[in-house]
DNA sequence: GCGACAG
DNA sequence: ATCTTGTCGC
């Protein structure tokens, strides 16, 4: 799962990371759906399974999700992930029957050392609005955060605010938000937070786990369908 | 050289 | 990410 030359996909980074759009190319958009991505690994990390949920907006209810399992090509090397899960998504995102006009990805947009996490990295490709949601920091320094939900301070890195430290529930660790492409910083976290209710990670991303991993919560939903 | 390091 | 039971705190 090797066999890869690291320089020659951070030249595709620096190259990618250039093309990503930092502002909302819709100012007044209004979402009439809004999709979630994660991926997992099973058989010993050999094979990703990416799954994709399809909400509407304002309900955020789920009316589509798809799976996809995809052989993996290269080890988890921390930056270069998006090299890892992209196959996946794609692959997923195919399956779609509904294509989602905002997508939450699991993981870092522009917060990352070279500007392209795998929110970013996906988005070019699907070429749709995404914002990155990652559960622990990549690279960045942040202030202390309060403790009330919705409180947030930015992420910095080299001297520039790559994205938003969010404290989305009481007594949970904070979240990473960054732009993804195609949306503008404010934006993401306003997305983000509009997304809330009542879980650490917004509904999206929330059922995307909860589908790629097959929790209790996306049986009961199956059971009632 | 040493420590950090999305999922 | 994944392997996995109980357990501490609200």
């Amino acid at each position: 799962m090797r066999g890869v030359d690291l320089a020659q996909l951070k030249a595709l980074q620096q190259q990618y990371a250039g093309k990503v759009v930092q502002y909302d190319m819709h100012k007044t958009f209004s979402p009439r759906f809004i999709a979630g991505g994660d991926v997992g690994f099973e058989a010993q990390g050999t094979v990703a399974r990416a799954a994709m949920v399809i909400m509407t907006w304002p309900e955020l209810e789920l009316v589509e999700y798809q799976v996809a399992r995809v052989p993996v090509t290269l080890t988890y090397i921390p930056g270069y992930l998006s090299f890892r899960e992209c196959p996946a998504l794609e692959a997923v995102w195919q399956m779609l029957t509904i294509k989602p006009d905002l997508l939450f990805i699991d993981g870092q947009g522009i917060a990352h050392p070279r500007g392209l996490g795998v929110a970013s990295h996906f988005g070019l490709f699907a070429d749709i609005p995404t914002i990155g949601v990652a559960k622990s920091r990549l690279c960045g320094e942040y202030a202390e955060l309060g403790s009330e939900p919705g409180s947030a301070v930015a992420l910095q890195y080299q001297g520039q605010t790559i994205g938003s430290v969010l404290r989305s529930k009481l007594r949970c660790n904070p979240l990473f938000i960054s732009v993804g492409h195609k949306i503008s910083a404010a934006s993401a976290l306003a997305w983000t937070q509009q997304c809330l209710r009542g879980y650490r990670l917004p509904e999206p991303t929330r059922w995307a786990d909860a589908v790629a991993s097959n929790r209790p919560s996306f049986q009961r939903w199956l059971a009632r369908q």
